[in-house]
RNA sequence: GGGGGCGUAGCUCAAUUGGUUAGAGUACCGGACUGUCGAUCCGGUGGUUGCGGGUUCGAAUCCCGUCGCCCUCGCCA
């Protein structure tokens, strides 16, 4: 035994091999039954509590935290030792698991009725650099841009470290269950090439062949048909996908889907087959029950109901059309929109008549930073409407508006009008969330799932005056509409589908077209010449005109769901290594200048 | 590309709206302490107020430009 603490500097050279860091359990397993067993764990100081003789360590591990005791009257020189621990630092301990003393219990901690005495500590690695926050609850104050940063600080975090392994499990549930399932894990490339259309793509330069460029996927959209086609029957990868769009509060520059796509299929067939998965993630990551069937709706209903195609249906707050009211009134802002073609729609806010002439003043001003012209109110007082433009509306047309959103005393009635619908739809749908977010209306630990089907086909672009796939060129309209195609383009309705969670999009597909006559009917109308979509997709369709079943397939945003699971505000928390908003990484500084050798192998010269 | 918010000590924030030497909490460093667990007590280090320019006797504060982060619209078949 040294006959004092050796200094800080010599700490470095301090002897030790693997044996001082062979762990018999990990830091937040131990329990009072443990008591008496000679234990050694390892991890880092999360904090530390010196008094004077006695020094107390909080070791972290990815499973928790044990406390371990140092006292200077079992070995002086250890004691010294842990004496100089400081956070983060890395060590090993071996001592014997203590009952603490009655009062002395932590009931903070899973491992709090124990502790250990340590007998052996080895300090493995001294963190030196002073550390710009500490891996702690604290750090969520912490800018993102620093935690991106100082990525492997903020991954040591318990919260983060959930995340990491909710993703792990959820990504190995879905994994067992398509394999269980008899779909095949096939490998697309990454290194592929540019398809025009859709996003913009991230491109790799050829130093074979310059001034040639592979792109890397927005998705493996053609490969997974070309897979079915190969006769490969059912498919799945999870795999990641690549989109050179500006960033937001959920999309990433890369980010990961599951892919699925399978033959000879039916709408039944892939829509099973996903609530399958679903339960199975719920239920190895939440043990959660999902009830199937999920419920399915179509497209102009949800748009209906909520105005949105991707409806949150935890709560309720549903949006009624009262465009036959509104246009008996003598309220010329409504009465003139319905005229011209429009509507208007209304929501119930039950109890809302609390609300004050400020706090609507402000919603009013939300719906026209989404869009709208205004926003009509009506309190509910006494079985009439009492608002400034409730002059407008005789008593028996406010009666109908009662009746018709089945409002009660003390609620509050929401109206908004315009020519275009979807200017009413996209108001309404943010007045909803909005009420329900600020009210409390949704209620916490639910997970609500809906279908979307019979989306539209086709979407007429105003602006470009010609018809546009709201899916893509691929996806097959329904058996009963392919007649529609020469008609009316905009009553198609689509072979194609969506999965919605909490009023989010967790999945999409479509059934494919894959008769070469419908396809071409299809590319006509999108205004595609023969040899546009021969250049575009020619691998495509070669391989679609040498014998291609039916198929059809969904795609789940994998980051999405992770972000579900773990209650996540950011999609940035669910990645290990994400990019800021400009599409950089602050730990690794990519991207970066390369050298001139490089450039000048690619044939590459850069311009301004 | 457009709009908005933010940028002050390692971190999170303040600075009475242009006025003394830019403060607090926390972290960090040193000392004391044998039952703490947000330890406590005493002492201490720590600042290009993002960067550049301008106005002014005087700028963290006002103006112009620029960079970065976040939100948002466009975009994302």
């Amino acid at each position: 035994m040294a006959e004092q603490a050796q200094p800080p500097s010599t700490l470095s050279v301090q002897s030790y091999d693997e044996s001082a860091w062979q762990r018999t359990h990990r830091c937040g397993v131990l329990r009072i039954g443990d008591v008496g067993a000679q234990v050694t764990l390892a991890g880092w100081v999360q904090s530390y509590r010196d008094h004077g003789n006695l020094v107390f360590i909080d070791l972290r591990d990815h499973t928790g935290i044990t406390q371990v005791v140092f006292d200077a009257s079992d070995d002086k020189a250890m004691h010294d030792l842990a004496d100089t621990l400081r956070s983060e630092d890395v060590f090993a301990v071996s001592g014997r698991v203590a009952a603490r003393g009655p009062g002395l219990e932590n009931p903070k901690l899973p491992t709090g009725q124990i502790e250990v005495r340590a007998q052996k500590l080895t300090l493995l690695n001294k963190c030196q650099v002073s550390l710009p926050f500490l891996p702690d609850a604290s750090a969520d104050a912490v800018g993102e841009e620093l935690r991106m940063k100082y990525r492997y600080l903020d991954l040591r975090r318990p919260k983060m470290q959930r995340n990491l392994r909710v993703r792990a499990a959820a990504v190995r549930a879905i994994r067992d269950f398509y394999a269980s399932e008899g779909f095949l894990e096939v490998e697309t490339p990454f290194l592929t090439k540019s398809t025009p259309e859709g996003a913009r793509d991230f491109i790799v330069p050829s130093r074979l062949q310059h001034g040639s460029f592979y792109a890397l996927p927005q998705s493996p959209q053609l490969f997974k048909q070309i897979l079915m086609i190969a006769g490969c029957d059912a498919y799945f990868q999870i795999v990641k996908c690549f989109r050179d769009e500006d960033l937001r509060a959920n999309r990433q520059p890369e980010f990961t889907q599951l892919d699925v796509e399978i033959a000879f299929p039916s709408i039944d067939r892939v829509l099973s087959t996903t609530e399958g998965a679903v339960k199975a993630i719920w239920k190895s990551v939440l043990d959660i029950d999902v009830p199937t069937p999920i419920e399915r709706l179509t497209y102009d209903e949800v748009m209906d109901r909520y105005g949105s195609d991707a409806p949150d249906i935890r709560f309720g707050l549903e949006l009624r059309n009262v465009s036959d009211i509104a246009s008996a009134s003598e309220f010329n802002a409504f009465k003139s929109v319905v005229a011209a073609g429009g509507v208007v729609k209304s929501l119930c806010l039950p109890g809302g008549s609390d609300l004050t002439r400020k706090q609507l003043d402000e919603l009013t001003a939300s719906v026209q930073g989404a869009g709208g012209k205004g926003l009509g109110w009506f309190r509910v007082r006494g079985g009439k409407l009492d608002s400034p433009i409730a002059k407008f509306f005789g008593e028996t047309l406010q009666t109908q508006l009662i009746e018709r959103l089945a409002a009660n005393e003390g609620d509050l009635i929401f109206a908004v009008g315009d020519a275009s619908k979807s200017v009413v739809n996209k108001c309404l749908d943010f007045l909803r969330r909005h009420l329900a977010r600020t009210r409390g209306l949704i209620p916490e630990g639910v997970f609500k799932f809906c279908w979307v089907v019979d989306f539209p086909s086709f979407e007429y672009d105003a602006e470009e005056k010609r018809w546009v796939a709201c899916h893509h060129p691929f996806t097959s309209p329904r058996d009963q509409d392919i007649e529609k195609l020469a008609g009316d383009p905009g009553l198609v309705k689509a072979k194609a589908y969506d999965l919605v969670c909490n009023g989010q999009e967790l999945a999409g597909g479509s059934i494919r077209i894959h008769r070469q006559d419908v396809q071409n009917r299809v590319f006509e109308l999108l205004g595609f010449t023969a040899e546009d979509a021969e250049r575009r997709f020619g691998f495509l369709l070669g391989a679609l005109r040498a014998g291609a079943p039916p198929h059809g397939g969904i795609a789940m945003g994998i980051d999405r769901l992770i972000m579900i699971l773990t209650g996540s505000e950011s999609i940035r928390d669910v990645i290990a290594f994400p990019k800021t908003q400009s599409a950089v990484c602050p730990l690794t500084d990519a991207p970066s200048q390369v050298d001139e050798r490089q450039l000048r192998e690619l044939g590459i010269d850069l311009r301004d």
